[in-house]
DNA sequence: ACTTCATGCTTGCATGCGCAATCATAGCGC
DNA sequence: GCGCTATGATTGCGCATGCAAGCATGAAGT
């Protein structure tokens, strides 16, 4: 691929580790927020990019992709929490096809009360994998991120 | 914490980069090795782990943890592959308790043929990525990993 | 040897997911 | 207005997963 060939294995090492990060992070931050707030981390991704917006909505279409779901995976996640009150739907105006969904007050509550829980669970993730040889040089490199502005 | 406040949000947007990218990349490999080889990203893992040990086998347990995934997933995991006859099992003789398993001449095979596949769909996605202007200092970071020896 | 507890793996069950098919609305050509 | 295709969301279905319970083997105490 216009790459020398020993990239090859470095790339997939690279995967392997992020990969590894990733499951162990995403393990802890699930049983604690379904634990202390019934909530999945797919359905805390959806509360928090919604509420991050500055219109506090999304369509369907951009949810999907903000939380990287399938559609029909997407629907019935806002079904669950449209079930729960923690989310609302209502139709486009300009385009009927279209669906918006936005946080409800309660959905904001909820979210506000597991934020704590998830930035505590993430860093403690965050440490105990630095503890870890193959895992530590990743976490140094996501602490040293850009923000964006 | 003992960290200074405005790290969560930055441990916070570093996770999500990360989980991003990580959905991501994992998106396009189960499609591509699904597809061309008939193989899941957990069965590619399996294949893989178990391969690049030393006497090309592990136990159930040590297995689960490679792969980041529950007993019960592991067991039906190793079911589907070794009813592929991918992956042989045998009981460990000093423990009776545990079981060992092992790829076969025919997982070997396929796994000969799934690498190249693996391999370039991860450049193209960690290229895809580097184009987005949120993804694209992880994915250097990526690059930047040291080796192991 | 017998009980008790720990360890390793497997099974029953409920759930969330992706794919493909479907339905509804929009937009375009005529 | 009428077809035709494109786009957005939902539903049917099969499958992989996690949890908790279960079963088998091992280890330790008596």
């Amino acid at each position: 691929m216009g790459l020398p060939d020993g990239a090859a294995e470095a790339r997939a090492q690279g995967w392997r580790t992020l990969a590894a990060l990733h499951a162990r992070i995403e393990d802890e931050l699930e049983r604690a927020l379904q634990k202390q707030h019934g909530l999945s981390v797919s359905e805390y991704s959806v509360l928090d990019v919604l509420a991050r917006q500055d219109d506090y909505h999304l369509r369907m279409n951009q949810l999907s992709n903000a939380v990287v779901l399938s559609q029909s995976a997407t629907t019935r996640l806002v079904n669950r929490l449209e079930d729960r009150k923690l989310l609302q739907r209502y139709l486009c105006p300009t385009d009927r096809r279209g669906i918006y969904t936005e946080v409800t007050e309660a959905g904001r509550e909820l979210l506000d009360q597991a934020q704590p829980t998830h930035d505590a669970v993430l860093t403690s993730a965050l440490e105990h994998a630095a503890e870890l040889p193959e895992l530590s040089p990743l976490v140094t490199a996501l602490g040293k991120l850009p923000l964006t502005v």
